[in-house]
DNA sequence: CGCTAAAATGTAAATGTTTACATTCAAATT
DNA sequence: AATTTGAATGTAAACATTTACATTTTAGCG
């Protein structure tokens, strides 16, 4: 009779830790010691764990151990549109340190959805899942409610928040990114500066709206303010950049959008009514997504440090979660990057 | 002594499927089976064990569920790159028929790292996962052949395959997709076409370059054929597209694209070198994604049924769940769309 | 060498479900 | 009325870990 390589009775049945004990001569108690707090098991039995493992070719079932550990080592990341290339960077940011902690992210795509949203807070309850990181304002207030009465629950924010709930965020100044915009535009000789705003409802909308008339206002610019709305996608860009100019008011001189791919559709209603940016035009965006260096005219726009974003994020979580007291609000800095479709008027 | 509306004993304990038993008056058994066939279980009990569930606030642990179902209810979308937008729509179509049977997306961003896409193969041991969808060849072979040896490794593969290794996939005819492309341009009178393909090695882009090579064969054209290489990304495209416009043999009058980004990095070379696009040169992408629209001039794409080849590519893969014998290899077709970006030429 | 403390290991309970098997009960059939 | 059947329910084991507690071993020290 041959020896088979792998000892185990049943045929294909996957190796447990009892397995992994039997075959290192030990009870299951060292070898998942030996696997989670090596530094208690001795030098000789360790290394006779180890090798029992890698023998039988064990790798622990992570339901039974999040049963008994009562987690999941799962971080949820819900957001509002997976499509939206903004996210993605912060995602790698929030991954990388997720990862680093043993920690998975389970993307939560919300689709502007209440319905999907709520699936995604209950997985808490249901231990799927250990914490949440918001990236959304769009999604039922009463399960954000409810998770800020709870005085631990592990929730942040990031990018988005709610005016009216304080709960654990990071995020840019969007005022004074706004403002930071709105100054350039002025200092380039512009009056009449218009808004492409996304969903009015959007607290972090409303901030840059605020940035957007404050600083008009400290310019003696407040009556020529026009906030136009859009959803942050091409084609509102585009229709909301033909309704502003177009339209029988006089026409504005710059618009300042609260996307990139916003921005690319004004750049093409504008290119479709002969108006020449910057010469005419000029158009900044927000977020300095990849596409703004390829797009024609290349995009002035306000960049936000996604990566960091995303990593301070998960830094914050992983701190509520360990029970820690961490400092609760993080602004990260924004900067404009001045490219091409910005200028003085050339008439 | 007020009674207390929740019953537990001890404070913030989570429910359990006992504390609805007891409040049902049954057993756990019943609980179970109410949730999980309720056809087995009387109406009265039925809906009393419903009413005990709404009482306690109980929702069932899935770690416990998952652990002695031996199943996870999990799939893994194992992309290359999650910031790649292409991917976005083919994980919404995932989702949809994922969540309609009960089952949640994972997604494995593998960055190009194989470390990472070993990581997220080892969640199905763990039984944290309990499929793969692959978005990605580029992910060690070992990994693949392992899992294609076991009869019944629940995988398949979407948009991308590997040439040697036959597995269950969900994928537009490339080759026919290319050829359609280069007919156009053909028709349109172009004889030297160049290709900005993807990498070399990355089979549907050597697939392509076949319908690439075999369409200017049919036209006489093989000694004009060029191919270029990138990598998908915009930068690449505006790269290759310089290193192709602007070499000293004489310079292609079309190209054909792999990818809309490197398309759209190709236009923003022929702007900076003053070739107009169309009258000088046609370009012409590949995927149709958002942005194709809104670029200048509008993007000449081929367009895959990104949707369609998520929702698929997930049904495939439930019926291998299900341990059903589906068809294994689906084509789904593409189809070229005519924008602003191609004509013939105007000297 | 004997004693104590610390380190290493083992035993067994606990985690929250599901489900095979056993039991009960009511209705249907003789 | 006795028997059979099937439905409804209950009992308890099983799933694979972790960990509190108990026990054994080792080292240290006088």
């Amino acid at each position: 009779m041959l020896n088979t390589p792998v000892t185990s009775k049943q045929p294909h049945s996957v190796p447990t830790i009892k397995d992994v004990a039997k075959a290192a001569g030990c009870s299951t108690a060292t070898v998942s010691r030996a696997l989670a707090t090596p530094e208690k098991v001795s030098d000789a039995t360790r290394k006779r764990v180890n090798q029992a493992i890698a023998q039988v070719g064990y790798s622990p079932n992570i339901a039974a151990r999040n049963l008994r550990r009562a987690e999941s080592k799962t971080i949820v990341a819900l957001l509002p549109d997976i499509s939206n290339p903004f996210f993605s960077e912060i995602i790698s940011g929030m991954e990388d340190v997720a990862h680093q902690a043993g920690y998975q992210i389970l993307i939560g795509d919300c689709e502007h959805d209440p319905a999907r949203a709520e699936a995604y807070f209950r997985l808490l309850s249901t231990n799927q899942a250990d914490g949440i990181v918001l990236l959304t304002s769009e999604i039922p207030r009463a399960l954000v409610k409810q998770a800020d009465k709870q005085a631990d629950f592990p929730l942040v924010m990031a990018c988005e928040f709610f005016s009216d709930i304080d709960l654990p965020l990071i995020a840019i100044d969007n005022h004074q990114a706004s403002a930071q915009a709105i100054d350039y535009l002025v200092s380039l000789g512009h009056q009449r500066i218009a808004t492409l705003s996304g969903p009015a409802h959007n607290p972090i909308c409303q901030e840059r709206n605020r940035g957007y008339r404050d600083t008009l206002a400290a310019h003696q610019l407040s009556n020529e303010a026009r906030i136009a709305e859009g959803n942050f996608g091409f084609r509102s860009g585009y229709q909301q950049g033909l309704a502003l100019l177009e339209g029988k008011t006089p026409r504005p001189t710059a618009i300042f959008c609260h996307s990139d791919e916003m921005a690319v559709g004004v750049l093409k209603a504008a290119r479709q009514l002969g108006i020449s940016v910057p010469d005419q035009l000029s158009v900044v965006g927000f977020d300095n997504i990849g596409l703004s260096e390829y797009c024609d005219p290349e995009l002035t726009t306000i960049s936000q440090p996604r990566n960091e974003i995303g990593q301070q994020a998960m830094q914050l979580l992983l701190h509520l979660l360990r029970g820690e007291q961490p400092i609760r609000h993080q602004t990260l800095s924004s900067h404009l990057i001045v490219r091409k479709s910005t200028g003085r008027l050339k008439p």
